[in-house]
DNA sequence: GTCTATAGCCAGATAGAC
DNA sequence: GTCTATCTGGCTATAGAC
């Protein structure tokens, strides 16, 4: 039994184990892809027995999950801060593309953590919906801006601009080059000015 | 010994046993992703004994690698093909946008096979040069026909035209949407024709 | 709640008959 | 060249002491 103060492993506390655990999985995971990841992989790198893992997930998978899950709120709390952060629609899409080209070291190594996932998991036959999660909030924030701009197009140009970060990526990626996501984050930049 | 005519492990005869094994990794790789087939997998869709495949490929990897040099030769073979096709660079690009875009229907199953691979296999800390290659040809060939079309900025443009197929192969797979793809191709065009 | 030990399985790879 | 049988190691997951 547990005390009241105590985290059921459902509960998440910052600097508990099982958000050590997630910490240390999203990190390997992004560095290594999902299916090579092993969960002794992700223990040794949060510093707690494999054993001690099951206690936290059930399994290899749920704790996939917590990952997409961990990503998506990440990505709430980044959109929202941008949201506050601005209050132009055309100044937040700059701020984002701005933010994410920030990452541009980061990139190059390992590619964009949110399409890495979509990735592999959109393989998956069961489609893993909360992936897909990934792509649709950002869109649809996108589409929002656009929309506040006035642009009957909202929702196109929201699918254009994300996907030309994360096609971006890919290529940053591929040839290990940061400078092509500064190069598109600036051409993103005078193009959402250029608009209307 | 094997008589004159017949294949060496590393020759690769149409129809041969070597050639159907590439054939068939590529099609479960691309449908399940490198890491999660398996050999056993690749055999059985080939119709070859598991223990056979060790006497054309040494190990899972070579496979792997001679699926990343039979997509590049098949991409080196579509790119030669538009080039037959049209003289005129704006209609090379705009073909091969129109010929990616009719692979709509997988793409939103499973995503481009090329990006899939350079994702899954860019992680690797050798960096698996080949899979980089599937972006570098591409673009490579979008910069040629940017060039005769009188660009300075060749380059560029050839990047952001690949990073836009890729990034909305990502989509157009994470959505499960083949009318992204679609429309792209069709805003591709329109860009093309709207150059200089 | 935590941790050690290990079960059970399945992957990549090999041996060797044919 | 082909195929069956099998080795070996590593992975997910569990059992059970503390």
């Amino acid at each position: 039994m547990t005390d009241s103060l105590s985290a059921a492993p459902g509960a998440s506390r910052p600097g508990g184990k099982r958000e050590r655990l997630i910490a240390a999985a999203a990190e390997t995971i992004y560095a290594a892809g999902v299916e090579k990841t092993t969960l002794a992989d992700i223990a040794a790198a949060a510093g707690i027995p494999l054993g001690n893992v099951y206690y936290y997930f059930k399994t290899k998978d749920a704790l996939v999950q917590a990952v997409v899950e961990a990503h998506l709120a990440e990505a709430r709390t980044m959109l929202a801060a941008v949201d506050d952060a601005h209050e132009a629609p055309r100044e937040r899409l700059k701020a984002l593309f701005s933010a994410l080209a920030q990452q541009s070291d980061l990139i190059a190594r390992y590619g964009c953590p949110h399409g890495s996932l979509c990735q592999e998991l959109g393989k998956r036959a069961d489609g893993t919906p909360a992936a897909a999660e990934l792509m649709r909030e950002p869109v649809e924030w996108a589409e929002r801006q656009f929309a506040a701009m006035g642009r009957p197009d909202a929702r196109d140009l929201a699918v254009q601009v994300i996907a030309r970060y994360q096609g971006t990526a890919l290529l940053t990626s591929a040839f290990r080059d940061p400078g092509l996501m500064e190069a598109e984050a600036r051409r993103v930049a005078q193009w959402i000015d250029a608009l209307d």
